[in-house]
DNA sequence: AACAAAATATGATAAAAATCATATTTAAGA
DNA sequence: TCTTAAATATGATTTTTATCATATTTTGTT
């Protein structure tokens, strides 16, 4: 469904929108080992997502990757499209171009309901939202 | 979502569902340009399906690939576990392998509601199913 | 029986994704 | 201003997926 990275990415987004502000910046090497994400990686995906300013970030002594309160109003999905580009989750489920309503492809009306519902629910879902959810004990960010 | 490996042997066991039968079997080369799949590829899935008996073929002159009635009863599912094995269709969205309704990860509720219904369907739609849609001209299996 | 036409088995190559490594730049503190 | 600790930029390596190629086996036909 996704890409390995993307799923890095957003475990990494996750993580600093539950422990991170801007007094609190994390550095690489204290996100990568609680996430479960090798370090190398994750560093490469966290400076893609600061450069893409999904997340924000200072270098040098006391530096790291932290979130503001404008990057926690972002939906979820913006992870995906900065990491995996729009076309991966957008695109008709056999890759078929001229998939559409007036032609679709035999899975479009199996698949379609439900992968737009999917994508709604990815905008519409904040980070900020799913770290309430992850900090009030009804969801997980495990291992 | 899914891989090519599958996308191409969906197109490929559809094309046969609509194309082919006991007594009009087709030949590799005769499938890959209409479902725009490399020739040499789409052999190797080809290949692959009528080991596990998904698809039927017989070899020689005269020979080739072909659904028989009982081939055309199986789910549309069948193809991706074939292919791709059970693990990427049901595996949570962050590849959490403790992720289930007791420990959600973020993603479980947005998620996994609509992840199940595609994979009943899956289930549900048959060879035959997606074929007679194909026929009717309600769905569309194009290049 | 010999030939030709098909799938099959096997593996080689190419491209993409995942992973790792490191020199450079920036910022804070002594 | 020097040192140190962090991200950044860049790219190398490894693994997986995608693609291509071919010798072997099987089956119908002559």
């Amino acid at each position: 469904m996704f890409t390995n990275s993307v799923k890095y990415a957003i475990k990494a987004v996750l993580f600093l929108a539950v422990n991170s502000d801007e007094d609190n910046k994390i550095m690489v090497k204290d996100i990568a080992d609680p996430i479960n994400v090798p370090k190398a990686y994750v560093a490469k995906l966290l400076q893609e997502l600061s450069k893409q300013e999904i997340i924000s970030s200072t270098r040098g002594v006391k530096g790291g990757f932290y979130l503001t309160k404008t990057n926690l109003k972002q939906p979820i999905i913006n992870v995906i499209y900065a990491i995996d580009g729009t076309y991966r989750m957008n695109s008709c489920l056999l890759s078929l171009d001229n998939c559409d309503k007036n032609k679709p492809c035999p899975l479009h009306k199996i698949a379609n309901p439900m992968r737009s519902k999917l994508i709604n629910s990815l905008k519409e879902k904040t980070f900020e939202d799913l770290s309430l959810e992850i900090q009030s004990g009804e969801t997980f960010l495990p291992l």
